[in-house]
DNA sequence: TAGTGGTCTAGACCACGGC
DNA sequence: CCGTGGTCTAGACCACTAG
């Protein structure tokens, strides 16, 4: 025998692709499964979890495990430091600070971070580099009651994005990506016309209990955004 | 006692923020764990592998448990059929399509999908609306020996993405989003100026033994992907 | 080669939620 | 109510790999 879970979650796959399990229908328990393959219940548990966590099935107590009916399938984008998705792409990075103050906090971005309009709050613009060519331009607002060491970043050594993942790790935030015409100071930045269409993430994390940093990046033309499935 | 793994996840997380386990850190065996916390092994087990999975965590055998230097964080995307896309915004779907036909397989295609020129393929244009208005606009190519029932698809009545999400769930594939000029094609059906910036999508999904289809999904201005992490 | 995570097992109890 | 998935346990063996 010597069934593994990866054998059962493959073994499950193969009945969903031949119809032999077909799509909204209840497929067998977890205890009748594993008298069949003949393994132990977690082991059926461990693959049919695997499963459903990818889309192709949906359990819930009692009704018991079935077939999605449209497979609602999930692709997983990894968040790298704009650092390392440069060098992935086998060029040099490098970033230059554009500049670094404390301005007034504009009312889009206290809504974004939900903070009053008094909170401190230092905005660093950036410019990443590709083999010394412009890759992406940073608006960024950091909430330093969240991360006070900010105020003491060496950003000519290290970018703000790697130190606030090295030093602020988040929970949780939201991402956004859209196409957009390059605005004036885009294209100053990322040496392309004004209005040419360009990459816009907007991305808002979270710590435990406060908001640390909101984040507009500019991506040069040319991006893109790849995901497996 | 009573812990779950997820009590031991919450716990391994307040230590990695506390830096009670610092980046880089090796800590303490799944066995020492379990131990101190008063569980099973296979419970920390658990814990920590979900933990992994999320980027926090390094985990290699015989080289014990790390903190992640730098957690990579990842994403999920969901990736929703069009029509149910458009219904979570709170519009009414409807689709139209532009043409049906098998003209020769141009080699951009071909090559995207690994196919000889000689393949059968099927093209079909189709025109997404939210509420009446272009929403997106497809041109897909899809692989008639892999999915011979597609000729028959009846896409007056169900639209192409959603007939195949039903009829020929595939196995994997690769998706490509990136801002781009309007074409003058892609103006038209989108109601739109030729040259706006637009997203784009490039997908193309393979099934357990041969390609099935390709397709390139052009939304109207001010679309949006959001991610949740 | 020894230590670590990866996995399987058999059994048990529990929580949820259709019926 | 009671069937189903969700989880915990204690023990065992295995696969990988750093030292």
């Amino acid at each position: 025998m010597a069934l593994g879970w990866q054998d059962v979650q493959a073994e499950a796959l193969r009945r969903i692709r031949s119809r032999e399990w077909a799509p909204g229908e209840q497929i067998p328990n977890e205890a009748d499964l594993a008298r069949e393959l003949g393994c132990a219940r977690a082991t059926v548990n461990r693959a049919l979890r695997a499963l459903a966590e990818a889309g192709w099935l949906e359990r819930r107590r009692r009704a018991g495990t079935r077939v999605a009916p449209a497979p609602l399938r999930r692709a997983q984008v990894a968040i790298p430091l704009i650092r390392k998705e440069i060098e992935n792409r086998g060029q040099t990075a490098s970033h230059a600070v554009i500049d670094r103050n404390r301005p007034p906090l504009p009312p889009p971005i206290r809504a974004a971070l939900g903070l009053p309009a008094t909170a401190p709050v230092e905005r660093v613009r950036t410019l990443y580099l590709a083999d010394g060519r412009p890759f992406a331009c940073e608006d960024r607002w950091v909430h330093l009651a969240a991360v006070p060491d900010f105020a003491d970043a060496p950003l000519d050594r290290i970018d703000p994005n790697e130190w606030l993942v090295r030093n602020a790790p988040f929970d949780h935030g939201t991402l956004d990506y859209c196409a957009a015409p390059a605005t004036a100071e885009d294209a100053r930045h990322l040496s392309c016309e004004t209005g040419a269409a360009i990459m816009v993430l907007t991305r808002t994390t979270f710590g435990p209990a406060a908001p640390v940093t909101h984040v507009r990046l500019a991506y040069a033309p040319g991006y893109h955004l790849r995901l497996e499935i």
